[in-house]
DNA sequence: TTTATTTCTTAATCTAGATTAATAGAAAGG
DNA sequence: CCTTTCTATTAATCTAGATTAAGAAATAAA
């Protein structure tokens, strides 16, 4: 949990939880108040749209951090499922740190910076899904996540990247 | 300026500049160490493509900050211009306020919030564009930012949305 | 005002990726 | 192990939105 710490403090409430395969940690719909931190294993984490179809926001493996912040901050129900890809050892915290003052200086100026890089990579996102092609994310996306495209069936990858499985397949076969 | 040094403080380095229509404030492919704070007029921020395609990132009307925040704590390169729709009165403050400690709890608190909001629109946004049809795109745009468009030219609106011109004009004809 | 430039609209054609469907492979459950 | 269920592939068809083009309307400039 030291990472956690680093940011986090010690005096924040945490709890480890042990998840199997394929099982759902928050659903959308509810407001937010938990953070979960990726000790082991890996999570998504997705909306489910009018037509029933998912769309995975975010993966988070090993190290990650992944919360609906707009949800807790301005408490919102949260636009996400969070579900385990495989079985994960989770940590689950509050995220009540804005309220509370237990926060340090320095806490708050890592977490800022956190923050900035969570907003740094969603802003490539945005740009990316404007500007490019299926077939140039699914490239970006090997690039930026070299590791992952192995722990992850196709199907979720295409997700992640806004097409269908098919699609996926038939760039996959060009190469 | 007081919405800004209620955020930055007092210390904080900053410059009021008058901007005409359609004058560049920051390019593309340079560390940008400013943010900019809209405190008269209308700025937007793109990016421009390999074929020279433009496409906006996101608009500043008063009140508003924009900057490239990645560019800022990671020293990458800015991929985002910067330029003013209207005339614009715009306060350009430095964006070190990582580095040095000046930054008091509460500012570092506010700041906070400032970012987890825009995380939560960026979020909101890629959801969007994974999900949305172009015309359920501009509908949403519609209702989240109602003054705005008066003051665009539709050409970017379509360029925000991340679809060309003749698209939305053909949206806009359905209703 | 007149002319030039930019923006918007409409329509025809084209294409990336969606949808549907059918098959094969892999994984999970009994 | 066999059977069921989920995942990936391939191909045919369809469609939202891109591209191209040309005229109308609005803005800016002279």
């Amino acid at each position: 949990m030291d990472f956690l710490t680093e940011i986090l403090g010690t005096e924040i409430k945490a709890s480890i939880k042990y998840f199997k395969k394929r099982e759902i940690i928050q659903k959308q719909g509810f407001v937010s108040k938990n953070g979960f931190y990726v000790k082991k294993g890996l999570i998504r984490s997705y909306s489910v749209d009018e037509k029933g179809k998912e769309h995975i926001f975010m993966f988070g493996a090993e190290e990650w951090i992944i919360a609906d912040l707009e949800s807790n901050v301005f408490n919102k129900p949260t636009q996400l499922y969070i579900e385990t890809i495989e079985a994960s050892e989770i940590v689950i915290f509050s995220l009540d740190y804005f309220n509370h003052d237990l926060s340090t200086k320095e806490k708050l100026q890592k977490n800022s910076i956190l923050l900035t890089r969570r907003i740094g990579s969603l802003q490539r996102r945005v740009i990316q899904l404007m500007s490019s092609s299926a077939k140039q994310r699914y490239e970006m996306f090997l690039e930026t996540y070299p590791l992952l495209p192995n722990r992850l069936p196709q199907k979720m990858i295409a997700s992640y990247l806004g097409i269908t499985p098919e699609a996926l397949s038939k760039i996959r076969g060009e190469r």
